[in-house]
DNA sequence: GATGGCCTAATTAGGACTTCCGGTGT
DNA sequence: CACACCGGAAGTCCTAATTAGGCCAT
């Protein structure tokens, strides 16, 4: 199949190539075609719509059928406009249009039409983003009202220069660590409201301040900062997908909100193939490592809190109050071992151990994810109760009180529903930076950063 | 002058450690 | 005996929520 047949994905369905309703997924070098076909026939997207404004949460109704009509006709989809109808009969409108999840446009439409809708939508949502990101830099870029007054002041005639680097404001910006660190505050994933780990909820009002939208798939742009000891991360598929150029491994490092904790610290390091001296998974079961040099670990560790009399005894410290919010356990009889109760791969997007000793290439890039820490379903959960399943984020209509409740529920974190591409429910906890070098396509970088 | 809205600073509460230490197990 | 490990206790640092007070417009 070639980019010229995808146009057609009515054809291609009907022809038994694509996937029908009935299938479960859309195969990789199929999913490959159809991204590279979206890619490629969104060029025009703007010229032939009318006035649909950037960002899709803006859409009324009207925009949300205009887009459908454009997918339609570019695609020969055979969308079904019913399956765009809230449950009072209304087309949506952006907002909850920006609810539904890629498995929620699967469902339903087909799986092949919802993977089409589905990186439109994406490819849509990155425009916007890279729109604001750029009038971001622009504005910050620009001297202040006080500094063009003083400026004013000092010379009788003093133009405000454009150029970021001459701008008194590029100087305060200070060193990377010290803008990631002023980027980095806000909750932790801990302290996320009725969650498992001995948190106490503080007052509703901390969780309804949640816009539904913090869920969906369109996420604000986030002003990011270079990261100057970032790692290199691999891939756990073992091979690099499609399309994806060569060239400097993308980095990671956690820039979620509120200051790093010791465990995403140590999961950073996991991570990190150059530490690997340090620390390492075991292998040996699910999510457990090494701290293979216990005092450079605590070093770095205390480094980046800027402890420097950190040492493994306090940092071990650090990891036995781990012990009661079930986030990570000893190993019992192995010196230094310990392991991660929480499940990493859902907050990873992957199984960072599921590659250990091989040789290939993890996916050049990882998930980027908001997520509560969700305990692993194989941990001991006492504390954990039972809730039902939040309705459906199909649901044009969610109260601040649903929100409330199914976001901070860590069942609903655990649910099997809520796997890879469903992933419209989580706080801004945990975040960790995929930096990816310039040399890479937008595109990929797109496909693994953006609406995850 | 009374009232209400807005803003800001101070206070409070809580989480996540950090530091220290005595005890236990291997 | 050394060392890893455990967990209590007190303290620090940080963030977010709440409260109090001042200012201003009506």
């Amino acid at each position: 199949m070639d980019l010229s047949q995808v146009c057609d994905i009515g054809a291609l369905m009907q022809n038994g190539v694509l996937p029908r309703q009935d299938m479960a997924y859309v195969p990789p070098d199929v999913q490959y075609v159809l991204n590279s076909g979206v890619n490629s026939l969104f060029q025009t997207f703007r010229e032939e719509t009318n006035g649909i404004p950037d960002d899709p949460r803006d859409w009324t109704s009207q925009d949300v059928c205009q887009w459908l009509g454009w997918a339609e006709a570019k695609f020969n989809l055979g969308i079904q406009l019913s399956s765009f109808l809230d449950q009072y009969g209304f087309v949506y409108d952006g907002k909850a249009l920006c609810r539904l999840t890629k498995r929620n446009l699967c469902f339903n439409t087909s799986v092949a039409i919802g993977e089409i809708l589905w990186q439109s939508l994406q490819r849509i949502c990155h425009e916007y983003n890279k729109k604001q990101e750029q009038m971001r830099q622009k504005y910050q870029s620009l001297p202040s009202i006080s500094e063009i007054a003083v400026a004013k002041e000092n010379a009788t005639a003093v133009v405000p220069t454009l150029d970021a680097s001459s701008s008194p404001l590029h100087d305060m910006a200070g060193d990377a660590d010290d803008f990631l660190a002023r980027l980095t505050s806000a909750p932790s994933p801990v302290r996320s409201e009725f969650s498992d780990y001995g948190s106490m909820p503080r007052s509703p009002a901390s969780v309804s301040g949640l816009s539904e939208l913090d869920n969906s798939p369109v996420q604000s742009p986030q002003p990011q900062a270079p990261s100057p000891d970032s790692h290199p991360v691999k891939s756990p598929s073992g091979r690099s997908p499609p399309g994806r150029k060569r060239g400097p491994k993308p980095t990671i490092r956690y820039s979620g909100n509120g200051p790093i904790q010791l465990w995403q610290f140590l999961l950073e390091l996991l991570l990190d193939e150059e530490q690997k001296t340090d620390v390492e998974w075991t292998g040996q079961d699910r999510f457990e490592f090494k701290l293979l040099d216990p005092e450079n670990v605590a070093k770095l560790w205390g480094k980046r809190k800027n402890k420097p009399k950190m040492n493994y005894e306090k940092l071990s410290r650090g990891l036995r109050y781990y012990y009661d919010k079930n986030i990570i356990s000893k190993v019992h009889g192995k010196r230094y071992v310990y392991r991660f109760l929480c499940d990493i791969e859902k907050v990873l997007g992957y199984d960072p151990t599921s590659c250990v000793g091989q040789q290939e290439e993890k996916p050049a890039v990882v998930k980027e994810e908001k997520e509560t820490l969700v305990p692993s379903p194989d941990c001991a959960q006492p504390k954990c109760e039972p809730e039902p399943i939040p309705p459906s984020p199909l649901d044009s209509v969610i109260s601040d009180d649903d929100l409330f409740h199914s976001q901070s529920s860590p069942i609903y974190s655990t649910d099997s529903f809520l796997d890879d591409d469903l992933q419209t429910i989580g706080f801004d906890d945990l975040v960790f930076d995929i930096s990816v070098p310039d040399d890479i396509v937008p595109d990929d970088a797109f496909d693994s950063l953006y609406m995850l």
